[in-house]
DNA sequence: TATAAATTGAGAATAGTTCTCAATATTGTC
DNA sequence: GACAATATTGAGAACTATTCTCAATTTATA
């Protein structure tokens, strides 16, 4: 996987077209909630992403930060994920091969996986009901590896519900 | 499947059981939700639960229903999904087997379908990374094969993303 | 420098949901 | 039935996430 740096960059270059191809400008607040995001891998909210704009006498508005995100949205740089139901999370999706989401309802831990078996069967299905996937996702809740332990959960209680 | 009425009955006597366990009471207001929820099959949002509650001089009041809904759900009468993103639909679950849905972007359609492969699928990746899956939703979108012809999307569309 | 178009932030507005609390209903007991 | 203890309700306030409004500012272009 490419340095952050070097992705930052292409991302930035990428954004730069998108806006260009609008009529719209890469102005500063755009570029600096660029660099925040680009600056880690993680999943962030709203309120992580406004805080993170407030150092240094610098800041971006809510406002402008709600506006923006759509934008990069469309742009394919990230993407709305709302593995809690409360609050979305986005995550850079530039440099990311789709993947799905696994939730620890005790810890909160997101853990990734790709699983090619799954997305064929889903092919399949749309398929059988003559239905054009265009996006799809798919979360799994549950206990993680620690909490599970910690917490002494069955394996069974998995077996419920699957 | 079980004719409404039944269904209905039965689901009453789940819910004054569930109740009744945890010294709750099955009020009138409670037992008019159930009515409305379970003489039909479709999902619901709270605005429609709502409406249909202000007919004949009776009235169930928003917060009466915000308390209600949770509690049919932990009985296991009802789920909440989320398929469009802005607000929450609930399902009657009783009666119903576990299934995921597919929604049409263009004009809002909702299929449900069931496949076993996939969840086999899903229970093959818990076990890989050693989470106990509780739950999970799998949600897949795009044009339902009525919009597809007249909306002329290309099923090249599909392979995309999936 | 002048002009037009795009952008921003503050704060108002909206909408979905939860909370508060006084009035009401239910339950079990005498 | 009367009574005390508990549970429930609805109206409206409160909360929160998001969108909207608009005057001031920035940017691009000539
Ligand atoms: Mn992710
Ligand atoms: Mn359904
Ligand atoms: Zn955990
Ligand atoms: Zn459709």
């Amino acid at each position: 996987m490419k340095s952050l740096l070097i992705q930052k960059s292409h991302a930035r270059e990428c954004f730069r077209n998108f806006l260009r191809g609008k009529n719209l400008l890469l102005t500063t607040e755009r570029s600096r909630l660029l660099d925040i995001i680009f600056s880690q891998r993680r999943h962030f909210c709203i309120y992580d992403l406004h805080q993170m704009c407030q150092v240094n006498q610098q800041k971006v508005s809510l406002a402008t930060i709600y506006r923006t995100l759509p934008l990069m949205e469309k742009a394919g740089l990230i993407r709305a994920v709302n593995l809690k139901a409360d609050n979305w999370l986005y995550e850079n999706t530039y440099f990311k091969h789709h993947h799905d989401h696994m939730v620890c309802v005790a810890c909160g831990k997101i853990i990734e996986f790709e699983n090619v078996g799954i997305e064929k069967m889903q092919s399949k299905v749309c398929k059988k009901h003559d239905f054009i996937m265009t996006e799809h996702t798919l979360e799994l809740r549950g206990y993680c590896s620690h909490c599970k332990k910690t917490r002494k959960i069955s394996a069974l209680l998995g077996s419920k519900t699957a």
